[in-house]
DNA sequence: GTCTATAAAGGGATAGAC
DNA sequence: GTCTATCCCTTTATAGAC
């Protein structure tokens, strides 16, 4: 693998060598985690040496750093925004709280919790990092979703960062703890928890009882 | 040290060494992960040798495997019960969902959840025992009282275990993954997230609207 | 059963050639 | 900047004395 010697030519920056690296560094951490994951197999994956790999980087903190910030773009999903407005009210929130869940247990985003809440008491400022970029993130294209239904008089007036999070402790139940442990059991059971929640959810924030599925509250 | 020579005393039974080791091996897996641990460690702390350590456990995975199976009796924890029978039902939900959020977020639980999740993947087996000693026996804790309060008709009738997961749910709020990734900020929010997921709670489960807090729903 | 001492392997990081 | 080869330390696991 010898390729071009040491050229002058622009097109072999640097970014050639970190983004292979960043790329098979992230695999290789979210594989295996952490304390296990080797530089070694990095260095294969990326197509580089070891010491390639120290050029880049001074050490195997500094790239596990570097994916966990790099992850900040790849958590943006794609969640159905206000479109399917004809959808009945209680129909779209299921839509959307399906597709929070299905992000939340698919497994990149399994893999990249495992990865950051296992070192989370010694990289704490990781920790911070990966949360404004990660599940704040998340936090808040729901909280926008669901100020939308507010303001189409779907849902009673609330803060809605408030409801976003109720909404998705609600819809995700056990699922993403699930996920995490590696058992795929109540895989099966996604949409029944998503509609339970939502149901509890539309008790809580709905405007009108119609709204609040098969058996109302409130007497 | 040394001790007795190996002896026909009964006192003398392995379970005076394996009770050791399990002790010291929780406390090392627990504070490095599985992956950082190391079998020095935990011998050290046990005040045994390695080699004694190979005698009562076959590898590093079996012993990882027999500190989680253990765990299910420590995940018990004092929740306040059906006392204080007097005090306004929602204070006493306030109080009960503090306490479940206490647990959760304590340094044992933390550290606990940590070390699971992060061999999820590679334990399977261990993710399936732990749900079923740690979480599924709190769920069971949270449905038994939320029944209580059914049959005291503060709350509605309604499924306990799905009311139970959703309960945990709201009041948990983002403070245990907070604590997971080791952000304290919010920490001091605690109070403040328990109050408001008893409030939506008690709108979703709530018999009567007195108990719905400050603002009332279903218009 | 318990210890000391060690084998065998792997990993993080670097030296030095090109 | 990139490679090959290697240093040095830690780790899991075991051999053998007592």
């Amino acid at each position: 693998m010898g390729g071009r010697a040491a050229a002058i030519d622009p097109d072999d920056s640097p970014r050639d060598k970190v983004r292979p690296i960043l790329r098979a560094a992230r695999a290789v951490f979210m594989r295996h985690g952490y304390a296990a994951a080797s530089m070694d197999a990095v260095a294969r994956d990326a197509g580089v040496s070891k010491a390639t790999l120290y050029v880049y980087f001074p050490g195997k903190r500094e790239l596990f750093a570097a994916i966990v910030l790099e992850e900040r773009d790849r958590y943006l999903t794609a969640l159905p925004g206000a479109q399917s407005k004809r959808a009945a009210p209680r129909a779209r929130l299921v839509r959307f709280g399906a597709a929070v869940v299905d992000f939340l247990v698919s497994p990149e985003a399994v893999a990249t919790y495992r990865m950051v809440l296992a070192e989370g008491g010694r990289f704490p400022e990781l920790g911070r990092a990966f949360h404004a970029n990660g599940p704040a993130r998340l936090l808040a294209q729901v909280a926008d979703f669901l100020e939308q239904a507010m303001a189409q008089g779907i849902l009673r007036r609330a803060n809605a960062g408030q409801a976003a999070e109720h909404f998705i402790g609600l819809v995700r139940g056990d699922l993403q703890l699930l996920a995490l442990l590696g058992v795929d059991e109540r895989a099966g059971a996604r949409d029944a928890v998503v509609r339970r929640g939502v149901d509890a959810f539309l008790r809580a924030y709905g405007r009108s009882l119609r709204d609040a599925g098969p058996d109302g509250v409130c007497t």
